[in-house]
DNA sequence: GTCTATAACAGGATAGAC
DNA sequence: GTCTATCCTGTTATAGAC
């Protein structure tokens, strides 16, 4: 465990929203030069790495500076500390993966189409949820690393039901089924499926929920529909 | 993180499955006199409760010693570290529920009914499931911490299974509902259902999953049967 | 903005008295 | 078996030069 908050932390750090940079975002300046990338985004980059790997607790400043190769200063001058380090990375995650669950769930086929699609993408089932393997760590009680995750998976749980909702105004559902409890059904599945294959240390504890989930969509769909 | 393995530790200590005892496992001694708990059973006890409420990494060797009341030694003479400490924590936590677990399944009640009974047993699910929260720690890759949190969730499965075989072979599922996958996918339902509360920090997001898997099942259900 | 040096303390384990 | 004292390293953060 870190040190426990002392004298040393700072009463406002917990509002911390980031600061204006005097670099734009890409890494140039004036507008022609063109730059390595900033040692901040490269912090954030590795902390991302740590993050998935490791998780909260087990990766330190050290750890993220040993990866980005910046130094201890670089770090502190860009952020208060650890954890609005974190936020930083664990916000991107999530702006990166609500973006490829969109394109997933934007695409122009049918809607339980869409449902079957999310469910059997490809994934490391033993490395965890990106964004929720975090979601036992103590951290979790902070809200601005909290809040990335919940929108993640939210926003999931949003795209499954608007699709059940479609599929049911169409005709596709059998009588019965619920579009909001059968996409919460879905999405702690496939999280349930995370767990399983991390304890039994067997991607194909995952493959086996996924398998079910895709039994309970075909068992919900309307013969001929 | 903590200290690497340094060339302190034993190179036999992965193979470490504790010891015979002086003392009886109940802490008595001699068949008459009264003891009280062993420090051995305090470190163990305090090593259970942390392990729920921090995880594995989170949780010190001076933590356990400040919550048991016992000295540095003491845990050092009964076990090699740290690991064994929670290899045996989690033996005795997994022995625990599993009890429970088999009680549940075992009553007379019939099969569905014992499906639905387990689904919707009281919950902390803020707390994380007592085993499961720790699936993403590094420490799983660990055999002997791993497997007593998947023998808990494997005769969970095991039980789910038989009880909807048994449904089954009853005539009470409807055709196509493959007991199996089923059971796959309900042990998933509700360890998603902790990650989806803890995520959300809102219990409700358990219910929500608990509601879709206790509807799935009466979906499941043959009318009348 | 970025670096190195250093502080203050926690984590995990050992030594050896009793 | 149990205790206290101690060791070494890692963690998180600050100081201050460049």
């Amino acid at each position: 465990m870190p040190p426990r908050p002392t004298s040393r932390a700072r009463p406002d750090a917990l509002a911390w929203r980031g600061r204006a940079r005097h670099t734009a975002p890409g890494g140039r300046r004036g507008g022609v030069a063109r730059q390595g990338p900033s040692k901040r985004e490269a912090i954030v980059a590795a902390t991302k790495a740590l993050l998935w790997e490791r998780g909260y607790e087990a990766t330190s400043p050290r750890d993220v500076l040993a990866r980005s190769g910046a130094g201890q200063g670089s770090l502190y001058h860009h952020f208060p500390g650890k954890r609005e380090v974190a936020a930083a990375a664990l916000a991107e995650m999530a702006g990166e993966e609500i973006a490829v669950i969109d394109a997933l769930f934007a695409s122009g086929t049918p809607p339980l189409d869409r449902v079957r699609a999310y469910l059997t993408r490809e994934r490391q089932a033993l490395r965890g949820c990106r964004l929720a393997r975090l979601a036992n760590e103590a951290a979790m009680e902070e809200p601005a690393l909290r809040e990335p995750v919940a929108a993640y998976l939210g926003r999931i749980q949003a795209c499954l039901r608007a699709s059940l909702e479609e599929a049911k105004a169409a005709g596709s559902l059998i009588p019965g089924i619920e579009p909001a409890p059968f996409a919460a059904v879905l999405i702690a599945i496939v999280e349930g499926g995370y767990v399983l294959a991390r304890v039994h240390w067997d991607e194909a504890a995952m493959r086996e929920a996924i398998d079910g989930a895709v039994q309970l969509v075909a068992a919900a769909t309307r013969p001929q529909a």
